[in-house]
DNA sequence: GCTCAAAGTTTGAGCGCTCAAACACTGTAG
DNA sequence: CTACAGTGTTTGAGCGCTCAAACTTTGAGC
């Protein structure tokens, strides 16, 4: 028809013989409009192909309807399998909830991120953001709280329950128990705990994956003198302490592992050294687990995703509800 | 001051005593304003901590600033951690351009990403998108074309040369050639192809892969009895291919793979097979080869993304120039 | 028959920005 | 002294939508 570019409301309203406000009711209030009227803005609609402008809907509502999520700059090891699940996670749930989900790039620090986000949020990109990887010393949680800005964490704030605000995460204890009820049932007896430095010492990823293990031992009567080391969280590392654990005296049968990355270390030490292996127990169900034959506990990823979004979602209906936090099992993956 | 929210251009441009449009023009076109002007618009905006609204400024250029890439569903295997490299690359060098990215979650399929991408460019939420995985039977490029969407695939359009595109990919064939250049200089002679399915066929990334190992071969006058083995990208599939190669009569002393995924499965299988164990080399370069101690082909996946959005600024500016494709240099990373 | 609420619809204003055109002011040339 | 180009700045209009308020119509109730 008329040469004007793409529909409008006002072009779809001319069409239908209504007017403009009727249009923007049948798309966010349906209720508000008679049947027949719908239907026939509905035609006009699907006619002309009509696809409402995003830009100006933001620019009238304030809202970006879009959230933020960090690009890691590199992973640190095998368990970067996990962030991807998590982006497409947040993507799928956004789209169902009219989000847009929106990648900034790390950047050098967290005073640096935190006014990245603020950039984000008062620019209008977006309204609120994901924060992943978060722990003890982690200071974004707090610079955000301060500046009103909408967050959710993928991470519990370890050690500042005072300062609480949205999050969700995996139970890790539960997934270290899992993994050493599996091992109890295949009748191992000395089930050694690999883990990163300072699990234990404060409250923490590697400290909650730690404590499951320790407290289904406890719970077994094993609680005795249990085999717990530690090691960054690189394969190469691991394998050394491992090799070193399983030529000691402290030689255990089973090993429950805080990651793949460790488990992949550990599965290479038992194939190095002679003797009956060790059973491993990888965490974070990577294809690489599978790939070795290695069982391991899987955190379900793509539930956390949308959780999050369902908890800034539901913070953006009421923005003064008290702060949720959302804590979600993990299932042991067997090896096939 | 004024209880009037945020800095708006107006506010600011009150605040220095000029006009709405020198505001403006100091952001965008600072050659526009005399340097005294410049500066007293300068202080203003400082000390209102002004921030200009994007979705307005979408409204009144027409134009997101952003780009769109998809969030895989799933990873195939290990080399899902190349994904999360291009995004920090996509990120990073779209924020050095102006430029946000947006994720959407992988449809269903071609028909409906495209779908998806129409939704995304027509409603304003992005002006282009970043294609990823692209293949020889891909109806992506084609119908996306012929709607006019800006876009620049990672991965060559093969064999699909006379519908041009942008495309940024990194050279397979180049990266195996060095593979088997690496092995010969190890005093290797008889290096194997451990591919997928159809590598040979029809023009594809794993042709391309095949095709560097052979050339590099030829080169050195190994043409003549090459060993050539298949595999679906799944290394459990794979140690059962290499098994069998390891204790039939065409044993190899080195295996090229298409991917880390098939290296790890060729790697377990050399474990498991008594006698020397041939040398293997991956491609991609993940965690996991580090980890294996295996070389591995590296993908510079930050500077295809990098290039990506070098296309994608260049195709905004100049939307007529013809396509362009560039090819990435791959290095061999050596295990430590 | 008149009032009045409920249901449905339209109107006016404005979100914050950019574009194009109009305007003021300098200084130089004829 | 006037014309005129060049520089710097302002004005008006509009991008496409939503909000709130105003308006019209309908039908029930007395």
């Amino acid at each position: 028809m008329a040469v004007s570019g793409p529909a409008t409301l006002d072009s779809v309203a001319a069409r239908a013989g209504v007017s403009r406000q009727t249009v923007s009711n049948v798309l966010r209030h349906p209720d508000r409009v008679a049947e027949a009227t719908r239907q026939r803005v509905l035609d006009a609609i699907r006619e002309s192909g009509y696809r409402p402008s995003l830009p100006a809907r933001q620019l009238a509502t304030r809202r970006a309807h879009a959230i933020a999520v960090r690009a890691e700059r590199q992973q640190d090891g095998i368990s970067g399998l996990v962030l991807d699940a998590f982006y497409h996670g947040l993507a799928e749930a956004g789209q169902d909830n009219g989000l847009r989900v929106l990648l900034y790039p790390q950047p050098v620090d967290e005073a640096a991120e935190v006014a990245t986000i603020d950039e984000l949020v008062h620019t209008g990109a977006a309204d609120a953001v994901v924060l992943t990887a978060t722990s003890a010393d982690d200071e974004r949680p707090a610079h955000l709280r301060e500046r009103g800005t909408t967050f959710c964490a993928f991470g519990r704030p370890w050690g500042h329950e005072d300062e609480p605000h949205d999050w969700v995460d995996v139970d890790g204890s539960v997934g270290t128990g899992l993994a050493v009820d599996h091992l109890l049932a295949l009748g191992h007896r000395r089930i050694a705990y690999l883990g990163w430095p300072g699990d234990g010492d404060q409250p923490s990823t590697g400290t909650d994956r730690r404590g499951g293990w320790l407290r289904a031992l406890e719970a077994a009567g094993l609680g005795g003198a249990v085999i717990d080391v530690r090691s960054t969280n690189d394969s190469a590392a691991a394998q050394a302490v491992v090799a070193g654990l399983l030529t000691g005296p402290d030689a255990p049968d089973a090993i429950v592992c805080a990651s793949d990355t460790l488990a992949l270390g550990a599965h290479r030490a038992a194939l190095a050294t002679p003797g009956d292996p060790p059973t491993i127990v990888g965490f974070d169900a990577t294809p690489v687990a599978a790939a070795l034959g290695l069982a391991s506990v899987a955190q379900p990823i793509d539930e956390v995703a949308h959780l999050c979004i369902d908890l800034l979602t539901s913070r953006f209906e009421t923005p003064d509800r008290p702060a949720r936090g959302l804590l979600v099992r993990p299932v042991l993956h067997l090896p096939t």
